[in-house]
DNA sequence: AGCCAGGCCCATT
DNA sequence: AATGGGCATGGC
């Protein structure tokens, strides 16, 4: 197989440390210094970036999907940054995008992702995938959902997965046996696709959105977990549900409101 | 040691 | 429609 690269050489919106530790995804490490290593679905990619360039090795087509290198990040951020409390978040998170994850793996990785912390997400995850995942030669692919289906609630308790553990068992199955379609969601409107997703075992609003912003790149979402819980009081104060958030948060930010999630979240979570 | 985590389900009102 | 208790696990 030849060796394939992508050189991203204007660095003012690709940092990918910020990228991999703004919370989107589960399955990375840090290999080096300025050195990762991502998997996404079937796929590895190798990421190398120095204060000059960022080099991504790996299946350049895919690559260039998969971190959204098609779209203008400095035309998001000059739109975002009129609007409140953006300036400071953007400023330090300048280097994100929104990844193009696979949607099978958004829907699972962010079941198990409730009410839990990261570095034990991503454990449960890697287990998940070294077990049930096709071995594609020094790294497992992300399991299909006929591997999923097959294991019941006992297993993922045995993996860790604690409560969540029925909601794998139940949402596998009903992908596996086509109940429900991932694909036909590309097709609906956000409200209606937050709607079909949240017929899913384990599925609720926030990993509702959480799927919808990160596996089919809807950004017209608003996933509100504890950290932009804590924004949100810091910023405008106490008392509002979690939908009345999501909902004057929407309306603030509109169609760019889950990239204006990611840039709040990661200056919350990174920085206190 | 106890609090908390990228919340959801379900019973109750 | 809205609210609240319960919940497995383990990092800190």
């Amino acid at each position: 197989m030849k060796e394939e690269y992508i050189i991203v050489d204007d660095l003012s919106s690709f940092d990918i440390r910020q990228i991999l530790d703004c919370g989107q995804i589960f399955r990375y490490a840090k290999t080096g210094e300025g050195e990762y290593v991502v998997f996404s679905g079937s796929k590895r990619l190798s990421v190398k970036q120095d204060g000059e360039k960022a080099v991504i090795c790996g299946d350049r087509e895919f690559a260039r999907r998969f971190f959204d290198l098609e779209r203008d990040y400095g035309a998001i951020k000059e739109r975002l940054s009129g609007l409140p409390l953006m300036k400071e978040s953007i400023a330090y998170g300048s280097g994100i995008r929104i990844l193009n994850n696979d949607p099978f793996e958004m829907i699972i990785s962010f079941i198990i992702s409730a009410n839990n912390h990261i570095p034990r997400i991503k454990g449960i995850i890697e287990r998940l995938c070294n077990d049930l995942g096709e071995d594609m030669g020094g790294y497992h692919a992300f399991p299909a959902a006929q591997a999923l289906a097959q294991k019941d609630e006992n297993y993922y308790f045995a993996q860790g997965a604690g409560y969540r553990a029925p909601y794998l068992a139940s949402t596998a199955r009903a992908i596996a046996e086509g109940k429900f379609d991932i694909d036909s969601v590309r097709e609906m409107p956000t409200p209606q696709a937050q709607k079909y997703l949240t017929s899913l075992a384990g599925v609720g609003p926030k990993v509702a959105d959480c799927i919808l912003l990160f596996g089919y790149h809807r950004t017209d979402v608003f996933p509100v977990d504890t950290w932009i819980k804590k924004v949100y009081r810091d910023l405008i104060g106490e008392g509002a549900t979690s939908a009345q958030m999501r909902k004057r948060l929407i309306d603030t930010y509109k169609d760019l409101a889950g990239y204006a999630q990611q840039y709040l979240f990661f200056a919350k979570r990174d920085n206190g």
